[in-house]
DNA sequence: TGAGGTTCCGAAATCGGTTTCGTGTTAATA
DNA sequence: TATTAACACGAAACCGATTTCGGAACCTCA
């Protein structure tokens, strides 16, 4: 087979120099119409070969350089055209020391916020020519060092990541700094931490707390609670922040017994049995839209109605909210536009290494969240 | 700066030397614990120029290969490792013509099954030491045509896709049937074609909706309405045919008014209103868990008590299902071991490819699926 | 002492491109 | 007619690895 592949080579590329000597172009792409699909990919050492001219010439020709006759440049193009010639993206990889790839690390992809941050981050890098490696830590320390060792041997330009739960708890960042230390540029987005100098792109997530609770306050609700993550996630901590912080300033009084801090998976009925009913409370805010939704459930089975007697609010607008009953009012942190950002950052440094960096400046960009108010709240009558 | 690093190179590698040669490998240990974090990725021909030997020998001794001595061996290793040597994927993937890469082309991402399959993919090509491309088509043809290209030029070494919905309609697949005839592996999941001899897994869909129905008809229920999808997807179609043949099996006539083809997003009062209002039934089934939980809200402002007066039941496990009310009985695909498998296939392909390749022999896997019982059908009390 | 074997290492080809530089040919200029 | 510049192209280095092959040095045994 290959023998015949050959003489077929042989055969048409005779065809083409002749038709391309005499520049009867239109032959030439009726003809690709009627070749069949040929089989493995080309390089330029082939076409070189057929056309009878250097490797060098083919290069250049190719990339419409002024070196090379008009007469040979189309040919040679005209040929490429023919056998559907692509250059290998390794090779110019290799040359170029750049291989337009950018790795993303997650902690879990089966995530409405961190896949709708993803999707940012895809739409901006493919516009830019860019492709994106996933790896997916599962909030572990160890396969996030593993993932990040395995992409910087230079498979990847740069790296967008959420830190694992485990590296915040553990607080250990020496692999990040290895990379970074290497110039490779890395943008951290959401999970940050302020031990790392690098550019981050993150939601003032203080902030957003804050805004959803005055806007419970403003509704006319005092006893607020709120409903949190156990293990130690830095936004976690912000929210909570925020929380007390709208409390304060509202002069409510802040009711520790009103904090409840919840494992990820946690039992409906032992835990929030007791809650629900040793308490008095008028809405909840809660840091994650699972949270909610089974606040609500718990809520609603206790006889209670919402958003009349309990006010809910959670964060991350995904499809729980939407489709929740009733419909949940949510800090909506905009992923999107948060990955559209990181993208940008980082391709930013990428190119800009080109020609020579500057003493590196990061930045840190806060996305703008905004309250989807559903029908979970009341509708303020203002 | 570079100077200073550059003296400093010389002299640990000169130390290096001398301890090695003395066989002291302690104090190399200790050493590298001091050493600071050094910048950028050292190459062979560094090591090799550092310690005076070529750098073939530097390559091969790396390798423990015993074409080298013990003594130069363990130097060069010692050496390698206080400079963290790590060989450049790129360079590797040239050589070898394989990239230990996979694309992985979705039509969406923000989408708990593609998800799940996708981290069945990553998990299982992790752990053979591949890494994941990931592109998405935003279920758009032209979109899935470029970024096929953009990664069939050497940058992978194989695909695992779901077809776009617009590849799907236009019938069009030539720029798989190309990528094939490179002989690049593909494997097709959920979203395939028989138009394509290449590896297929996929869930049957029409065992599937037929089981749903099934346990709908044990459960008493007659008159058994199907919400579908408007526009011509593969899968919905299969679950139309399983659905039509569980209540032939069962002698019960088809009524087309109880099948509602809807749009994605449909206006929840005007299309369902009606039909709400004028028909009969007693069950639901919905071909998407968004379509479900919709149906049951709708069903329940209009007075229906489910399950009592209306089951429901739908596809895809995800949150949703979970955390509506009532919970949602739901088909499960369980796309984690679907994904794994197409890596699995995916990655016996390409590493056979490798000690040449037997007549193209194409499976089809089928990944069954199971019925989850929740609170949105009646227990079968058997 | 010389033939034959080991042992150990380096030169060079290779993967598929890009790019610099040199050279032969032709045309323009002095 | 001699000098030079423009033009067209090729040789070769390079990116960072792997791998084949050949050869020097040393050892062994008849």
């Amino acid at each position: 087979m290959p023998g015949t592949y050959a003489v077929a080579c042989r055969f048409l590329s005779q065809l083409c120099f002749l038709l391309c000597n005499n520049r009867n172009y239109w032959y030439l792409v009726s003809i690709a119409f009627i070749i069949p699909p040929l089989k493995k990919k080309i390089t330029l050492k082939h076409i070189a070969r057929e056309l009878d001219v250097s490797i060098s010439t083919v290069s250049k020709a190719l990339k419409n350089s002024h070196e090379i006759s008009r007469d040979t440049r189309e040919k040679i193009q005209a040929f490429a055209r023919l056998y559907n010639f692509k250059p290998n993206n390794i090779a110019i990889s290799l040359k170029n020391k750049r291989t337009k790839n950018i790795g993303v690390i997650i902690p879990d992809i089966v995530h409405h916020f961190f896949t709708t941050v993803f999707r940012g981050i895809e739409h901006y890098a493919n516009d830019k020519g860019y492709n994106v490696i996933v790896c997916v830590s599962d909030e572990s320390f160890d396969k996030e060092v593993i993932n990040m060792e395995m992409l910087a041997n230079g498979s990847i330009d740069g790296f967008i990541m959420a830190l694992s739960a485990e590296t915040q708890q553990r607080n250990d960042f020496n692999h990040l700094k290895e990379v970074t230390g290497q110039g490779i540029p890395l943008v951290l987005f959401d999970r940050v931490t302020d031990e790392l100098d690098c550019d981050k792109v993150i939601i003032d997530d203080r902030a957003a707390a804050r805004m959803a609770v005055e806007h419970l306050i403003t509704a006319g609700k005092r006893r607020i609670a709120l409903f949190t993550t156990e293990s130690y996630l830095n936004v976690s901590a912000k929210r909570e922040n925020g929380y007390t912080e709208a409390l304060q300033v509202a002069g409510i009084p802040i009711d520790e017994s009103l904090i409840l801090r919840l494992p990820y998976q946690f039992e409906e009925e032992s835990l929030s049995e007791a809650f629900f009913s040793g308490q008095q409370f008028d809405a909840i805010l809660c840091v994650n839209e699972i949270f909610a939704v089974r606040a609500m459930r718990i809520a609603q089975k206790h006889g209670f109605r919402i958003p009349e007697d309990i006010s809910v609010i959670g964060f991350t607008d995904g499809l729980l909210s939407k489709y929740a009953t009733p419909t949940l009012t949510t800090v909506a942190q905009h992923g999107e536009q948060m990955g559209e950002m990181a993208a940008r950052m980082l391709i930013e440094k990428v190119e800009r290494e080109y020609d020579e960096e500057d003493p590196a400046s990061f930045r840190t960009e806060i996305i703008s969240v905004s309250l989807i108010e559903r029908d979970s709240t009341s509708k303020l009558t203002s």
